[in-house]
RNA sequence: GGGCCGUUAACUCAGUUGGUAGAGUAUCUGCCUUUUAAGCAGAGAGUCGCGCGUUCGAGUCGCGCACGGCCCA
C-alpha cells in the first residue's frame, strides 16, 4: 500500500536521521503524571489566570502543528482530550529543540511543563522538556476534510478513529448503552453468563448458520444463529433470571441492518409472561436512553422518537389491515396473498406457508412505517416454534416484536415449555427443511430432554443491540456501529 | 444474486466535444518566538482501481474484472 510514495519515503528518512542523532524512535521510559482531562480539570478550579509552577508530564499523539521557526504550537491528543502546547527553543533548549523540528503530525510525544493562557486565552503547556515517544512513518490523512473515504474509513477504522471525533463519539456511546443494559440488569437480579458460541446443533432462531470443523473431536460444529435454547437450559438449571451480551452469527446477504457477525441481548425470566417483558422493555429502553443521552428522546434519520412508555401494542393482524391493507379475510387465501404482493411488486417464494407470505408483507408494508416504539403481538405458532401457544387461540403464540424507526429490534415470548408440543414442533421445522427452507429450525433431541426435567415457567426476550445502537447514535448504516464490520478481502 | 453510482497526488475533490493531468490541504526548502485550517516566497509529488478493446491518440468511449456505497432480492 503505497510503498513507493514521496511522502512515506520522506517520513522514512526522517525516522532514519533521528536514529542517526541517537534518538530512540520508540522509547517506553515515559512516565505520565496527568491526562488531558486531569489538567483541565485543574485549569478550571484555578481562580485566577496567572502563571503556575506546577508541572505536568503528559503524553499523546501530535494532532495540530503551526511553527515560527523558533517557537512552536503544536496540540496532542490522549485518551481524555486534546490540548494545546507551546514549545519554544528558549525553553526547552537548542538541542531538544532541533531534534523537536524533525517531529511530525501523527507523532506521539511526551511533554513536560506548566501551564499559560495565550493571548487568545487558551489554556496551553508551556513545555520544559519535549521528547519523541513513537515515530510515525506515515502520514495521517489531512485535517481539514478529514477521512471520508467510507471503504478506507472501515478497512483502516483507527484512521477513522484518530481523524473523525463523532466516530469515537458513537463508540464511546456503543458501550455506554451496553453497561447500561447490563446494569439494569444486574440490577434486577439477573446473572449474566457465556453459553458456547461453537454448536453442535445451531437453534433459536431461523438462520443459516457458519460451519466449522474441530479437528481434535472429529466434529462439524456451528457458529451460534442465538444463544437461546442454551439460556433456557439455564433456566432449567435454576437460574431463574439469566442474560448473555454476545455476538451471534448467520450466514446471510450483508446490508445496512446486516452484519455476519452482531451482537445480541437475550434474557429469561422465570415466572413472568411475554407481557411483564413488555412492560419491562419500556422501562429498560428509557432507562437506557435517559442514561446515555440524558433524556428520553432523541431524533433519528429525521424523526423523533421518544422511549418513554407505554408504547403502542397492536396484533399483528392489525397491523397488516391497518398498516398494510392487507383485510383479515385474505389472510389465509394464498392466491389473493400472492395477487396482492404482485399488485405491489413484492416478489415471493409462491411455495412457503401462508404465514411467511403474510411475514414478508409485513416486513415491505408495515415494518418501515412502525417509526414510533411498537410492539406487534400474537404471531402465528407455525412460525413460532420455540413460543408457548396462546390460551384462547392454539394456532397462535404468546410473543412480541418491538418496531423503532422502521426496524425490528426485539422479538420475545412466553417460552414453550411443554416437551411434547416442542418435540411436534422440531419435527414441524425439519419437515420444512427436508421441503428446501435452509433457515427451518434443526431437530434438538438433547434440547427436549432438558425440557421433559421441567422449565418453570418462563418469558424471555432477544433485543438486537447494534440496531439500538444505530437509533441512539442516528446512524443509517449497521457498519457505523460496528468497529471492524465485515468487508470482502481485497485481492492483491 | 440484480440495478444505479463511485474508484484521479498522502487526504478531500475538479478534469469540457477523446488531444501528453489540475486545485486546496498535507509534504519539502527558506523566512518567521503567542498561533488556531497561522502567514509569506519557492519546489517536488500521479500505474487516473486492474485488464482487454475502439482510435492516429483514452482519465474521458466500449466490454470484462476487483473493491466500495445506496437501493432491490
Amino acid at each position: 500500500m503505497d510503498e513507493t510514495s514521496e511522502i512515506i519515503s520522506q517520513r522514512r528518512g526522517k525516522a532514519k536521521a533521528l536514529t542517526d542523532q541517537d534518538v530512540e524512535l520508540y522509547p517506553n521510559d515515559f512516565k505520565v503524571s496527568h491526562t488531558v482531562d486531569a489538567v483541565k480539570k485543574y485549569i478550571h478550579q484555578r481562580t485566577d489566570a496567572a502563571d503556575s509552577t506546577a508541572v505536568f508530564a503528559m503524553a499523546g499523539r501530535i494532532t495540530g502543528l503551526r511553527s515560527f521557526g523558533k517557537a512552536t504550537f503544536i496540540h496532542f491528543r490522549d485518551y481524555t482530550g486534546q490540548l494545546q502546547a507551546y514549545i519554544k527553543r528558549d525553553e526547552v533548549g537548542q538541542e531538544a529543540h532541533v531534534l523537536f523540528k524533525q517531529f511530525d503530525i501523527g507523532d506521539f510525544i511526551g511533554v513536560k511543563g506548566s501551564v499559560f493562557q495565550t493571548k487568545t486565552g487558551e489554556w496551553t503547556l508551556l513545555a520544559k522538556e519535549i521528547r519523541l515517544l513513537c515515530k510515525a512513518t506515515r502520514p495521517l490523512p489531512e485535517k481539514f476534510h478529514g477521512l471520508r473515504d467510507p471503504e478506507k474509513r472501515y478497512r483502516q477504522r483507527y484512521l477513522d478513529l484518530i481523524m473523525n471525533s463523532n466516530v469515537r463519539d458513537i463508540f464511546i456511546k456503543r458501550t455506554h448503552i451496553i453497561q447500561a443494559f447490563r446494569n439494569f440488569l444486574l440490577e434486577r437480579d439477573f446473572l449474566e453468563v457465556d453459553t458456547p458460541m461453537m454448536q453442535p446443533i445451531p437453534g433459536g432462531a431461523e438462520a443459516t448458520p457458519f460451519k466449522t470443523f474441530h479437528d481434535a473431536l472429529g466434529m462439524e460444529l456451528f457458529l451460534r444463529i442465538a444463544p437461546e435454547l442454551y439460556l433456557k437450559r439455564l433456566v432449567i438449571g435454576g437460574f431463574e433470571r439469566v442474560f448473555e451480551i454476545n455476538r451471534s452469527f448467520r450466514n446471510e446477504g450483508i446490508s445496512t441492518e446486516h452484519n455476519p457477525e452482531f451482537t445480541m441481548l437475550e434474557f429469561y425470566q422465570a415466572y413472568a409472561t411475554y407481557k411483564d417483558l413488555m412492560s419491562m422493555t419500556e422501562e429498560m429502553f428509557a432507562f437506557v436512553t435517559q442514561q446515555v443521552l440524558g433524556e428520553t428522546h432523541f431524533t433519528y434519520q429525521g424523526n423523533t422518537i421518544d422511549m418513554t412508555g407505554p408504547w403502542r401494542r397492536l396484533t399483528l393482524k392489525d397491523a397488516l389491515s391497518e398498516l398494510g391493507g392487507i383485510e383479515p379475510s385474505m389472510s389465509d387465501d394464498r392466491k389473493r396473498l400472492l395477487d396482492f404482493a404482485e399488485s405491489k411488486g413484492i416478489e415471493i417464494r409462491k411455495t412457503g406457508k401462508v404465514s411467511k407470505i403474510l411475514m414478508k408483507l409485513f416486513d415491505v408494508l408495515v415494518e418501515p412505517k412502525l417509526i414510533e416504539p411498537t410492539f406487534v403481538v400474537d404471531y402465528p405458532a407455525e412460525i413460532s416454534p420455540l413460543a408457548r401457544r396462546s390460551s384462547s387461540d392454539p394456532d397462535m403464540t404468546e410473543r412480541f416484536e418491538l418496531f423503532i424507526g422502521g426496524r425490528e429490534i426485539a422479538n420475545g415470548f412466553s417460552e414453550l415449555n411443554d416437551p411434547v408440543d416442542q418435540k411436534r414442533r422440531f419435527l414441524d421445522q425439519v419437515a420444512d427443511r427436508e421441503s428446501g427452507d435452509k433457515e427451518a429450525h434443526y431437530m434438538d433431541e438433547d434440547y427436549v430432554t432438558a425440557l421433559e426435567y421441567g422449565m418453570p415457567p418462563t418469558a424471555g426476550e432477544g433485543i438486537g443491540l447494534d440496531r439500538f445502537v444505530m437509533l441512539l447514535t442516528n446512524a443509517a448504516s449497521i457498519r457505523e456501529v460496528i468497529l471492524f464490520p465485515q468487508l470482502r478481502n481485497v485481492g492483491h
